[in-house]
This record gives C-alpha cells, structure tokens and sequence, in this order.
DNA sequence: CGTTTCTTTGAATACGGTCAACTCAGGTGG
DNA sequence: CCACCTGAGTTGACCGTATTCAAAGAAACG
C-alpha cells in the first residue's frame, strides 16, 4: 500500500465527512486505488484497520457456499467500510470489493483503537455509526424475510435512489450490475431482469442504457407494504 | 412501573452480567414484572432508555404489515434490551413482548445517556456489544436470504441450544411456541412443523412436548451449508 | 473475426405458502 | 354428566412464485 501523506485541506473526502473523522484523518497516511472488481478485503481474514471511500463505490458483501452471496450494503464517497471488524473478535466478518475506480484511506487497527480510548468524540460517532447501521440491517433483515421479489428489488431501488441521488432527468446517479442488483435484493439475475422489464412496460421505470428512473414512486412504494 | 431499590448484594443478574453493567445497575430503581404475551415496549414508541432481563424470556421482533412478523431475536436472563433505541433516532425500530413471566430492570433514557459521557469503560461496553449484535444481524439476513426453509429451521434450532443450552438429555431448555419458531425463521407455521416431523422421523431430533433435542447434530448443520 | 461475456426470453420444475378439514384437549355452562 | 365451544396441533391438496436450465441474440474485447 503506497504511502502518501494527506493533506486536510485539500482532503475531498474531510470537507463531505462527519466531522469526529477529521480527528483520525491525519493518520490515515496510507491510501490505495483500487481497480474495478478488486477486493480491498475478505472475510475471514485478519482486521488490520478501518477503511474510509475516499472515492469510487464499493459493495460490502458475504458469501455462502461456492455460488451464492449476499451484498449487505453499498458504501461510496465518505462513508467508512471496514468498521465492523473492530469487535472483540477481529475478524473480517465480511468482504469489500471495488464497483469502480476506487480510492481508499486506510487506518490502523491499533492506532484507530488507542484513539477510541482517548478521544471521546470520536467514540460516540462510531456509538452512532453503529446504531444506525444495526437499525439499517434489521430493518433489511425484515424486508429479505418477509417480503416478496418485488417487494425487495423495489426497495432496493429506492434505497439507491435515496442513498446515491438522481440526475435532473431522474435516472439514478449509480446502478450496480444486473449481478449485483440480483445480490443485493436476494434473488437470481433473470428474476430481477424480468422484474424490471415488468416495471418498465407499466412505466413504473424508465432505462437509459443500465441506468435506471423511477417514474412512478408511489406503486413502486406499494410493493414495500 | 413500580419502584424498588435495587440492591446489588442480591441482585442475581448483576452477578452474572458484564462487569460494565454494574456501573450503571445501581440506578435501575424501577423494575417491573410483565406477564406472558405483555409488551414491554413498542416499535414506534419514543424511546424511553434501556432494559435489562432480570429473570424470564423476551423477544425481540418487528411486524410487516398487519399479519406479518419476524421475530429478529431472543434475549434471557442478563441480557440488554433496547438498545437499538440508543440511536440519534430516539423512536424504537423494534417490539420486545415476554413470552414467560419475566422481570425488567428499567435505565432512564437520559441517565444513560449522561453515563456514557462520564464512563468510558461502560461506552467501551456498549460498543462491543453493538459490533457483536450487527456481526450476528448480518449473518443473519444473509441466512434469511440465501438459505432455503431447511437452512433456517436448522440455523434456529442450533441457536437454541448454542444461546439457552440443554440439559443432561440434550433438550434444549428453552424452546418458544411453534408460531414464534416460525416468525423466527421466517417460514409459516405449517412449515416449521412439518419440517420438524420429518427430522424427527429421520431421527435428527427428538420430542418431548414441546420440547426438543439434537440427536444428530451434523446432520442438521449440513442444511445451513 | 472469433471468443467471451452479458442480455433476453422461454419452458420446466420445485419449493413453500395458503386453505381447508380433522383431531384432540381443555374449559364452560346448562 | 354431557353438549358445546374454542384454540392449538396435524395433515392433505392445491397452486403461485421464483428458481433453474437452456438457448439464442447482442455487445465487448482481444
């Protein structure tokens, strides 16, 4: 991992990021780009720190058996990965891959751990990042168990659009692959194909190459309920 | 909710909860005792501070729509609930219902809250706790996901005896109603029961009642793989 | 230009949810 | 004591959804 110091000032990822990270940035001396479809680390493997996405997107995943896996979350611009391998056990319970030309801050397990001793600030962001995360994955936790294919890539979708915005003509600022999409809903590539044909011919979605707009918020909601 | 001291020398989950914990016990003056089936708090309710299991069973769920529910966990003696209501959010993601007789001791939301500001060791705690409950949640969705009925009865039925245990004829000591099973593993109750029939016909498990027992423990974990 | 990878569609199949019925135990009231 | 009711346990049959398999077409890539 190359080595470079980072600049605050110029520090992209700082100015959009909450401000108690600012306190350990400047140790995050260490940053690496990452191409597209590599693995910035896997699970099952050793902690060796916290991840900030300086840029790019990434996807935050686990595997099952050979063939199957799960897409937990997607992280990008600002947003800390890695966080959840700071329990007791430090193990990566989880994988991160790059979507995209990916830049990433890296910090110590250990420096990141003295730091929570002292800095207290810092301790209740992380407090927090937990508790939202935890909400966040319950609630999705709910919506794989109970809800239909319709009702998960609809939320799905709506989440992408809340989480990563849309342009002026609506289309999502960032759509994973059909792959990726069919990982993060729970079901097979050719059933969120069909589903989204499906909602494209009831102009519930318009497509623009692999983007995507939801035309029609409100029965897009109704498969959520 | 009715008000006692709690006295500490006595106090039987204080001798078998986290150190941490007891930083804050001493404070727990209101505790109460809920009947089977009470709620003890409501998902929508604004949060009104933490809870502790003193004696009995709780779980833990969220509902989808009217008929719906997904029971997200258990939690018996010594254990903290409500925690998930810590968040910036101050409105409960989530029910908690005693399914036993079951006594609870009571933190104030604020208290706690002033306590994590002051006790380092107890926030240290509370973020232990936080990572190892979202290590699980996430292991969780991605059974829910993947894993087809047998996977998750399975899952659950080795949870049971890994969380409550068994006694010395390998029955598992706490076993809630076939309907909570079910809300557990996502699945109706036609299907828990009739998958549990079949493995006691494959002598996989044993009944007694309601009771149940691993006979062949590899045999059930081969589904979760 | 051939090869590979992704997209699109059709058809077969199986898993699991829904509905309905039947049993059985326990409780209630006449 | 019996008739009735209720609710949980048990089982069978049916059917819809979504996965799987297969194959053809389109696009990317060396």
């Amino acid at each position: 991992m190359k080595k470079v110091t980072c600049d605050l000032a110029s520090c992209l990822f700082c100015t959009s990021c909450p401000d108690a990270w600012r306190d350990i940035l400047p140790a995050a001396r260490t940053m690496r780009t990452f191409r597209k479809g590599e693995e910035i680390f896997a699970e099952g493997t050793p902690v060796s720190g916290a991840y900030f996405v300086f840029e790019g997107l990434v996807k935050i995943h686990m595997a099952w058996g050979a063939q199957k896996q799960l897409i937990l979350n997607f992280a990008g611009k600002g947003e800390m990965i890695g966080f959840r391998g700071l329990a007791p056990d430090p193990v990566f319970p989880i994988s991160a891959t790059a979507l995209d030309e990916t830049v990433i801050c890296f910090v110590e397990r250990a420096f990141f751990q003295s730091m929570l001793e002292v800095n207290h600030r810092l301790t209740q962001r992380l407090l927090d990042l937990y508790a939202r995360t935890l909400q966040e994955s319950e609630k999705r936790m709910r919506t794989l168990a109970l809800m239909d294919v319709r009702g998960r890539v609809s939320d799905m979708l709506l989440m992408l659009e809340r989480k990563f915005g849309a342009d002026s003509e609506g289309f999502i600022c960032i759509i994973p692959s059909r792959q990726d999409l069919a990982a993060y809903a729970g079901t097979t590539y050719e059933t969120v194909f069909r589903t989204l044909s499906e909602w494209e011919e009831e102009k519930i979605l318009a497509f623009q190459g692999k983007r995507i707009a939801i035309l029609d918020r409100t029965r897009l909601e109704d498969y959520t309920r």
